[in-house]
DNA sequence: GTATTATCTTAACGACGTTAACTATATTAA
DNA sequence: TTAATATAGTTAACGTCGTTAAGATAATAC
């Protein structure tokens, strides 16, 4: 059967070439930018082609951000082996920020853009397992550090500080995303923004 | 000249019909869901009437956001009575939380959507008066804290200041926005988030 | 009285995501 | 061996979009 497997091969080929191309030019023009015929003359096949292989363009989304989640909750795990809990959620809220400002492209379509769909069965990262879902990670590397009597007391909800601390550092990055042009605020320079968003989370909600 | 000025006024009547019509359908369904067709067949008038009164579609929804920062603008400046400046600042965010998530659509057009011109002579809005300008309203009331002492020492910039509190709330009500149907989450209740990002900001800059 | 301007109409353009219909090729079943 | 089936492509086309072109009508300006 030599030749359907190299029939299967070609097919996860051709696969990859659109994932390839669509990622490029995502990342680069937006998603709403980028049109099916351009993925399409990129790889040189016909439009029609790419729909052999993926239902529709959010299909063709869908699976690159997927693959971006599990980058960045990959990214998260290499920082999972600092000791200090908070050190490591300081690390974490570092890393998150990294992320977002490298693929500013991919994290608008992931962070900053509603999905009307919701569709738990076709998601393939095994939520709650902290090596796949970088929600969990953040929230569990908090309720550490909540355990170990590192955080004020009054600070119980491990979910809530996630959340915020989540919520702040998206903040920061979205905003840089989506207004970043307008100079209508005299912005200050990212680096600064970033860290005074980490030390005050940081600061307010762990002991001295 | 009667004849003239009732042409005028029936000009001015179409226009704000296609505003309002504008207004609800983008409220209701979003920017990229509503149609030029669709705001015509709500005013029963042919679809490329709106272009004798907008140049396009972005001019539609930028007159509306214009309009909406100055609500947004003036529900400041009835905070701006507040004495003191610290309760002010609690108050602006908290204003500024409701506003997000009352009209959602249009904070998504606002604040979370890259807008790739930036034409500073179309506003309408004066830059810098608090009045008109949210964002000078907010950076002035930090100002003012900061002078009045009732600030942490080393807290000596207000822009930077300004810039965190936005993020901070940004981040709460653009999360909201975007992934309050993903059940990936836990989601604490909005008026905890709010409370907390709220409390965790103004207790890390100002004074105890 | 003729030209101009403003506001509307219908028709149409080019681009989009996507579907339909079809073709070529390779596997499978009789 | 041959007929049915499946896969991965193609071209043509559909319906929708934002927008432009060309023209109609009516009030104003010279």
């Amino acid at each position: 059967m030599g030749i359907s497997e190299r029939r299967r091969r070609d097919s996860a080929r051709v696969r990859q070439k659109i994932l390839n191309a669509a990622r490029d030019l995502f990342a680069a023009q937006g998603y709403e930018a980028v049109t099916m015929r351009e993925i399409a003359r990129q790889i040189e096949y016909s439009p029609t082609a790419i729909y052999s292989h993926f239902q529709d363009k959010e299909a063709l989304i869908n699976e690159l951000c997927t693959v971006d989640f599990m980058v960045l909750a990959s990214g998260f795990q290499h920082i999972g082996r600092v000791a200090d809990p908070v050190e490591r959620l300081r690390k974490i809220g570092r890393a998150y920020a990294e992320f977002g400002l490298k693929h500013t492209n991919h994290y608008r379509v992931m962070f900053m853009t509603p999905h009307p769909v919701f569709d738990p069965d076709k998601k393939d990262i095994e939520k709650g397992n902290p090596e796949e879902d970088a929600y969990a990670m953040l929230k569990s590397t908090v309720a550490e550090g909540i355990k170990a009597r590192r955080y004020r007391t009054g600070v119980k909800d491990a979910s809530l500080v996630a959340q915020t601390v989540w919520a702040g550092i998206h903040g920061v990055i979205s905003l840089e995303i989506a207004k970043s042009c307008d100079d209508w605020v005299d912005w200050r320079p990212m680096k600064k923004r970033i860290d005074a968003m980490i030390d005050i989370l940081i600061e307010g909600f762990t002991k001295d």
